[in-house]
Formats: C-alpha cells, sequence, structure tokens
DNA sequence: ACCTGAACACCGTTCAAGT
DNA sequence: ACCTGAACACCGTTCAAGT
C-alpha cells in the first residue's frame, strides 16, 4: 500500500531491514518449514532466506538454533492448550467434552507431527531448559488437570489425586499419539479408529469409581 | 597379544586396517556416543576417529549416516526385546510376569534415554524404512502380545483383541517413559514411582474382566 | 538498535587412488 | 574387497563494519 514498499522486489533498498516483528516472522517461517520438511531438515540459512534476510539477523532475537525450536515448542504448546480447551468447552464440560480433548489432541498430533515431535524429544541433554517453553507446557497440562478435576467433583470418575490422574491420561495420550505418527499402526486410518475406541473404553473403566466386591471404601 | 599388534599406537602399519566386524564396532561406538552425548552430538568423523579408522571407511558398511542410526535403533528393540522376555519368565508368566515387563519396560528407557530417542521419533518424512528395523520393532511387540494371550487364556485379562489390547498398554508404557525421559516429572525419583504404582492399578483395572452390572455377556 | 558480509570451524558425502 | 585423502557443498556461529 505505502509507497515505501514500492521498488523491484529482489533489491534490498537502504535503510528498508525488514517490517514489523522479525521475531515472530522467524517462528513462522521456521514452523512452516518443519511441517513440510520436518525439524531435520530446518536450517537457519534457509529461514533467513525465505525471509529476504541475511542468515545472521535471526541472532538478534535468538541465542541460537535451539532457542529458535524452544520458540516453536513453546508455540505448539499454546496451539495445543487452545484446541483442549475448545473441544472441552464446545462438548459441555463433562464427559463428553473429556473425549472431545482426547480426540483434539489427538487431531492435532496427526496434523502436524513434526511441530509436535519438537514439542517433546527435544532438551534431553541441554540440562537448561527454556523457563518460558516449561510453563506453557505446564499450562496445556493445565487444562488436563482442571477437566479431571472437574470430572471427579461431578462424581464423573475415581477421586485420585487430580496431577497423577492427569499424568496417567497424558502418558496414554502421548503414547497413542507418537505410535500413530510413526507410522507403527499399518492399516493406518482403520488400526488408528480402533485403537482410539478401544482405549476411550479402557479409560473410561480405569477412571470409574471402583465397582469391585471387597473394596470396604 | 599378537606380534602384529606391536608399535606405536598412533602409526597405522601397511596392510593392518582394522580387525575383525568394523560394521559392529561402528554400531557400538555410535551406541557409545548416543548413550553418552546424545544422537544430536553423533558426526560420522567422530566415530571414525574413535575407531582409528578413515571417516570414509564407514560408507563401505552403511548408505549414509540414518542406515547406521537405524542399525543403532533395531539394537535397541533387540536389547528391549531380551529385557521384557527376560522379566516376563523370571517372574513366572503370569499377573506378576506382566507388571516385571513394564517395570523392564520403563527401566530400559530411564538407563538409555538417548538411545531409546533413536528406537522411536526417527524417519517420520523419510517414507521408506529400514525392514529389519521394522521386523526388529515387531518382534519385541511380539513379547507384548504373547504375554497378554497368556493372561488372556488364563482368566487373568479382559479377552479382547491381543494386539488391540497389546497396543493399547504399549501406548500407556511409552507414554510415561516419555514423559519420564523428557524431565517432564519434577521430583524426578519420587514422582516417577508414584505415576507408575498409579498406572499399574489403572491398568488392572482397566484389564480386569468386566464387573459391571448390565452386561449380558 | 538492527542488519550485513566475510570468515571460521565444522559437517555428510563423493570419488579417484592406493593396497 | 576394503580403506585412504583430497575435495565439494553444505552447516551454525562469530565479528567487525555499516546505517
Amino acid at each position: 500500500m505505502s509507497a515505501t514498499k514500492a521498488g523491484r522486489p529482489r533489491r534490498k533498498r537502504a535503510g528498508q531491514y525488514h517490517h514489523g516483528d522479525l521475531r515472530r516472522a522467524l517462528i513462522e517461517q521456521a514452523l512452516r518449514t518443519i511441517d513440510a520438511a520436518g525439524a531435520d531438515r530446518l536450517t537457519l540459512r534457509g529461514v533467513g532466506a525465505a525471509l529476504g534476510v541475511s542468515r545472521t539477523a535471526l541472532y538478534r532475537h535468538f541465542a541460537d538454533k535451539e532457542a529458535l525450536l524452544a520458540a516453536v515448542a513453546r508455540e505448539g504448546f499454546r496451539l495445543l492448550r487452545e484446541a483442549l480447551l475448545e473441544a472441552w468447552e464446545r462438548d459441555g464440560r463433562g464427559a463428553a467434552g473429556f473425549e472431545a480433548m482426547g480426540v483434539a489432541y489427538l487431531r492435532f498430533a496427526i496434523d502436524h507431527p513434526s511441530h509436535y515431535r519438537v514439542m517433546f524429544g527435544r532438551f534431553v541433554e541441554s540440562g537448561e531448559r527454556d523457563a518460558d517453553l516449561e510453563a506453557e507446557a505446564e499450562s496445556a497440562f493445565g487444562a488436563l488437570v482442571d477437566a479431571l478435576t472437574a470430572l471427579q467433583r461431578d462424581g464423573l470418575a475415581r477421586a485420585d489425586d487430580p496431577l497423577l490422574q492427569a499424568r496417567f491420561v497424558w502418558s496414554v495420550t502421548h503414547g497413542i499419539a507418537m505410535l500413530v505418527i510413526d507410522g507403527r499402526l499399518r492399516g493406518c486410518d482403520e488400526d488408528a479408529a480402533a485403537l482410539n475406541r478401544y482405549t476411550a473404553e479402557r479409560l473410561r473403566q480405569a477412571l470409574s469409581a471402583e465397582p469391585a466386591p471387597g473394596a470396604n471404601r
């Protein structure tokens, strides 16, 4: 729109570095590359080139490649949390909403397998972890804890430690997500659907108030 | 011992390439590096140097770096399968043996987190997968299917499709393993132990023959 | 402040050449 | 057959210099 945007697109004008938020643009470009080709194929030089920016411009906003990946992972947990909350609330904050959360979780992993992989499996040996990333992951996990607490209040789930219960549920869901995006279920669609159905049943049984005989409480 | 081993250790003797099985040595060296520093830190040049061999010698035995990693992953599934079978048989091929398998699985993941990570999470975008690796992974999974089949025969588990049931159990265990080695459980030891205990209980409940009323079968 | 361009120390992989 | 050494096309990262 503005006159300063005119001129040859390949040519850099003096004083015209980059439009508004380069940091944001870097994250989004990295995410595009990761979704399209996987995190292994991500190069800082490629990200810069795609944005028409020098390959060292990135270092003004990120300490190194790991920091960029941490930002991408953080963005993933933010999107995941939003998807979980949306599903939970849309389907009535009850048993149906809880199952919808599970579906939304798997959908996220299946739709963005490379992004999902960056969110986990990083920082094994790094020792130090990004505090913001940690907080965002905890926040997404919190959506699950809150849902289970609500279910317990309404007598729809065993009255166990919600944190422990949430970790168990997360383990199951994360495990399925990994098996699916690793392609370890052969007849992909059908097998995955069957596993989802079976798991939902088993989870219902595992979390229901114990009906077994002999328990005095 | 032999006279040919004498001489300067840094100096290469003419005609003395490498002792017996270089392929095996390459896998084991790669595994050492991965266990010590993580798969990200693995370089082919480093592996060659550690073995006193040129950095291109590797290409006589592996097509590329990915192929070496596939061999390392395959070795992992072999070791995992052995650990699972050993636990299952040692503890009596029953309910106790089944729980021992779970413990052995988590022990493997915790003792070799980087190796465990290489076994999963690879080959997202590669398309083609190593057939031998696939077979070894299937074989390890088979140990779980066999155990569940035996439990069902003895009336110790619901009579569901063993394959589906095994996938569910694997998902849970894999999910926990990932949470633990990602360091997502804060008070590492204590929290992990509590989660293991809780999960074992929930799994018992989820796999027990359904005691719910109203079922006519 | 933010960005650039050259430079450095690495990679994986290829290939003609040695034994 | 198996291994070597030089070479190629890449990386991430640093840094003095520009505006």
